[in-house]
DNA sequence: CGAGGGTTTGATGATAGTCAAAGTGAGTGG
DNA sequence: CCACTCACTTTGACTATCATCAAACCCTCG
């Protein structure tokens, strides 16, 4: 049995953004079924026409593109809540490809019911776009960081960012996160090579900022990382819910 | 006198799609003037609640991001019909600052009407959208570039990509186009130095790849220097005028 | 003619990449 | 239960790309 969107637990954290009744009802007859995947499948390919798209549910995943010559780079790392494939939905092809890191559950929509769910509600065509904003918003960051900030700077901004992600959903406990994810992730989405990042790591580690192994990444003090990364600490916005 | 949106000389670009005679009613209903700046004038301030957006009508551009310790980092080049602030109008508050390289005529929007105007066209608020997703489309291509490719290929790259906007745009004549930025501005879109951007440039010219001085930029084989970038080129899509 | 912004060039050095190998731990099969 | 493999992490040595520093050059402008 699938789950409602009545009854979406992801609702109850704060962090989203309250759904109203109509809200819910649209959204639960825009969602086609769910989709069960493991660690490692893949969910969209770059340049597909995918006749679908997703709400992560349960689990972690990355978006990533491949260059012609095998260099991959990670756009973004995904968490519960994250909607999947608004650029085929919009522009009817995917600019990244999209695989689980993590088992994970996806709530799944049809690309044909796309613009009939986008016109048949502003409040949640605003909410789609709201959401396209945002993630502009956090490219632009992650394009700076990328340019602009040497590799201990770079690495401290990656954690922060992903640290306030998870802490905003519930997913710290006792300063700690769950990190699925492997050193050759992260050096993909900094531009930067595994054997320097593992050493940057270790820095940070030694400098007792922030310590990530077994799949849990530990930050006591935010505020002191955030320093090292040259970052200013936005206010955490609640966001809506697709 | 204003341009009306009647007679947008943009429009008569194939690069932009046709509007409807509803669509072009309503969006001269939301343009509340024209502004026009010199060479050099802030538009927009990152961290800014402006209470305007625009799109750009005649003139270039530029986005980018500072950092605490003043490094800047370009996020994209503004082209004639791009649209400026769609971060301030979702989010209220924009995640970028935005100047003109040129002198700019910018068509002015209130951002109060914002949200007036997307729930009374769904066709529009489909455009906006539309514009956000193709806008994280880029990014994610930028942010690869600057990940992943050295510096011969990312200047490459670049180039690449401005010069098919400018000939989406009708700018080009003769292989050339016009190119009104500073090397300093290419360095810092991506994530080189000054000096180095400048040798790269001369390595391209030397190579008869691409040749740019005097603010014009010259390419006599796109693909070629496509190659050299590694990149596979996309076709041109139409894209929506706001 | 001098000043200033931008471009170009050369010399030097540091950050980060590459190569190679060892270490660790989980999972598998004999 | 003990090799053995495999994927990932860690470390060290060497290299190269790119940053920094400095100065010259070129134009336009007052």
């Amino acid at each position: 049995m699938t789950t409602s969107c009545e009854k979406c637990p992801l609702r109850k954290i704060d962090f989203f953004d309250d759904m109203s009744q109509d809200e819910v009802e649209k959204t639960q007859r825009f969602k086609s079924g769910e989709l069960v995947v493991d660690a490692g499948t893949p969910i969209l390919m770059e340049g597909s026409n995918a006749p679908q798209i997703y709400t992560a549910l349960r689990g972690m995943g990355l978006r990533y593109k491949l260059l012609p010559d095998g260099k991959r780079q990670v756009i973004n790392f995904i968490f519960p809540g994250d909607f999947i494939g608004l650029q085929a939905g919009m522009l009817g092809e995917m600019g990244h490809s999209v695989e689980a890191t993590t088992n994970m559950t996806l709530c799944v929509f049809d690309r044909s019911d796309f613009f009939d769910f986008f016109r048949g509600s502003s409040s949640r065509a605003f909410d789609i776009t709201w959401i396209a904003a945002t993630e502009e918003h956090f490219l632009g960051g992650a394009l700076t960081n990328v340019g602009q900030r040497d590799a201990i700077s770079s690495v401290a901004w990656a954690l922060v960012m992903l640290f306030r992600r998870a802490d905003a959903l519930g997913m710290v406990h006792n300063d700690t996160m769950p990190l699925p994810f492997k050193q050759q992730d992260l050096a993909d989405s900094l531009g930067l090579s595994l054997v320097h990042t593992n050493k940057t790591l270790t820095k940070l580690r030694d400098r007792q900022l922030a310590a990530w192994s077994d799949g849990k990444l530990t930050i006591h003090d935010l505020g002191e990382l955030a320093q090292v990364a040259g970052m200013e600490l936005e206010p955490v916005k609640s966001r809506p819910l697709i």
